[in-house]
DNA sequence: TAATAATATGACGATTCCTTCACTTTTGTT
DNA sequence: AACAAAAGTGAAGGAATCGTCATATTATTA
C-alpha cells in the first residue's frame, strides 16, 4: 500500500531579493547537473546544494523537499515544449498536411533539442510513479491541440481522428525520446527533423483521404 | 564522478534442489510485482523478499545484491523479445517490404504485450544509468538484425540503409514505449499492431526506391 | 545608524535501507 | 537412523539520506 502523500509542492518561501532568486536558478540548474552525472538514484539534497554552491537548508527554505525539486525540473521541461508545439500548431490553422505536419514537428524537435539536457535528464524522472501525473496532463493538452490542428487540414480528412492524433503524438514523442535517451550517432541527430517528419507524414498519409 | 563499481552480478548459489528453483523464480516475479505496485524508488530487497514468501537472506544467497536482481529482470526481457524479433526478420529475409515490416512488427508488438507487466515495470529501471549498457547492447543487436532484413528486401532499396534501420527501430521500439508507459485507451492498444505497421511502412517506402 | 526582515548555514535526530552471518530447518545419501 | 549438504531465517551493524532548527550573516528600512 503506497503511501499517497501527497506532499505540498509548492515553495514554502518566495524569493523577494535579489540573491535568492540567483540561489533559486542555482539550485534548479544544480538540479539538471546532478541527475546528469549521478543519476537520479544518485540524487540527494546535500549533492544538489553543494553543486548549487549553497547549503541544504538553503535549498530547503524554496523547495520544500525533494519531490518538489524534481517537478519543478520535469514541470518547465513540459511545460515550454507543449507551448512551443502549441504555438506552432496554431500557426498553422487551416493549412494542408505538409504544413501542419513540417510546423509542428519542427518545433517539437526545436524545443527538446534546445534543452537536450534536461530532456536527457529528466528521462529517469519521469519513469518514476511519483511524476506520472504531471506528465499525463501535458500529454492530455498535447493530444488535444494535434486533434484540433488536423481536424482544420485543407486537403485531407481522417476517418479516425482521435487515433491519428494519437498516432501523430506517439510518432514525435516515442521516437525522439528513443533517439535522446539512446544516443544516437551525431549523422541521425542531424537529420533528425526531417526524418521525424517523413515518419509523421508517411503515416498520416497513409491514415487519411483527399476531401473531394 | 559515479563510482562504476562493475559489481558481480551472477547468482552467488544455483538451486539445486527443486523448492530452491522456485524460490528463486518467486523472488524474481516479486521484483516485477514490486515495481509495478511500489515504482523503483520503494522497491527494497525486504519487499521483494516478503512479496516472494521467502526472507532477504534467501534472496541473497541467489543474487548478490539489489542491482542483479534488477538486472536479472531487466535482461531476461529484451533477451526475450529481441529473440522474437530476430526470429521473425529471419523468417522473412528475401521478401518484399511489405511482408519483412509486418512481421517484424506483428513479433515486437507480439512480445510486447504478451509481457506488459515486465514491460511497464521495466521502465524506471531502464532509465537508471546502470542500466545503459544492458539496453545499448540489445539495441545494437535489433539495430544489425533490422539493418540485415531490409537489404534482402525484393522490391526496394535504400539509399542510406543505417538511417533507414535505425528509423524502423525508433519507429517501433519509442511509440510502443510511449504507448504502454501512457496507458494508452483500450481502442489504441487493440488496434496497435496495425497502427504500427502503417508508421514504419508509411516511413520506409517514403524512404525507399524501387528496384529496376 | 539602529532595528527589522530576508537569506544562508550545517550539525543532527530520525528513518530507511543494504547486506551479512550465526543459526535452524529441510532434503538427500549411506 | 545418522550424517552431510542444501536451503532458509531474521536480527543487527553500518551507511546513506531526508528534512529541521537554532544560529549566523546580509540586506532593507526607518
Amino acid at each position: 500500500m503506497a503511501k499517497s502523500k501527497d506532499a505540498n509542492l509548492s515553495p514554502r518561501k518566495k524569493p523577494r531579493q535579489a540573491r535568492s532568486q540567483v540561489t533559486v536558478d542555482a539550485i534548479f540548474e544544480a538540479t539538471i547537473q546532478v541527475l546528469l552525472v549521478e543519476g537520479l538514484q544518485r540524487l540527494t539534497t546535500i549533492r544538489v546544494a553543494e553543486r548549487a554552491g549553497t547549503s541544504v537548508g538553503t535549498l530547503y527554505q524554496y523547495y520544500p523537499n525533494k519531490q518538489a525539486l524534481l517537478f519543478a525540473v520535469l514541470q518547465r521541461h513540459v511545460g515550454e515544449v507543449g507551448e512551443h508545439v502549441r504555438r506552432a500548431a496554431e500557426s498553422v490553422h487551416g493549412r494542408p498536411l505538409t504544413a501542419i505536419v513540417s510546423a509542428v514537428v519542427r518545433a517539437f524537435v526545436q524545443a527538446k533539442t534546445d534543452r537536450i539536457d534536461e530532456a536527457r535528464a529528466l528521462y529517469s524522472v519521469a519513469g518514476e510513479l511519483d511524476s506520472r501525473r504531471l506528465v499525463e496532463e501535458s500529454e492530455e493538452r498535447g493530444l488535444a491541440v494535434l486533434t484540433a490542428v488536423l481536424r482544420t487540414s485543407t486537403d485531407v480528412q481522417f476517418d479516425d481522428l482521435p487515433t491519428a492524433a494519437y498516432m501523430f503524438m506517439a510518432a514525435m514523442i516515442g521516437p525522439t525520446t528513443y533517439m535522446i535517451e539512446g544516443g544516437a550517432p551525431p549523422s541521425i541527430m542531424r537529420a533528425w527533423s526531417g526524418q521525424l517528419e517523413s515518419l509523421c507524414l508517411g503515416y498520416l498519409e497513409r491514415a487519411a483521404y483527399a476531401i473531394p
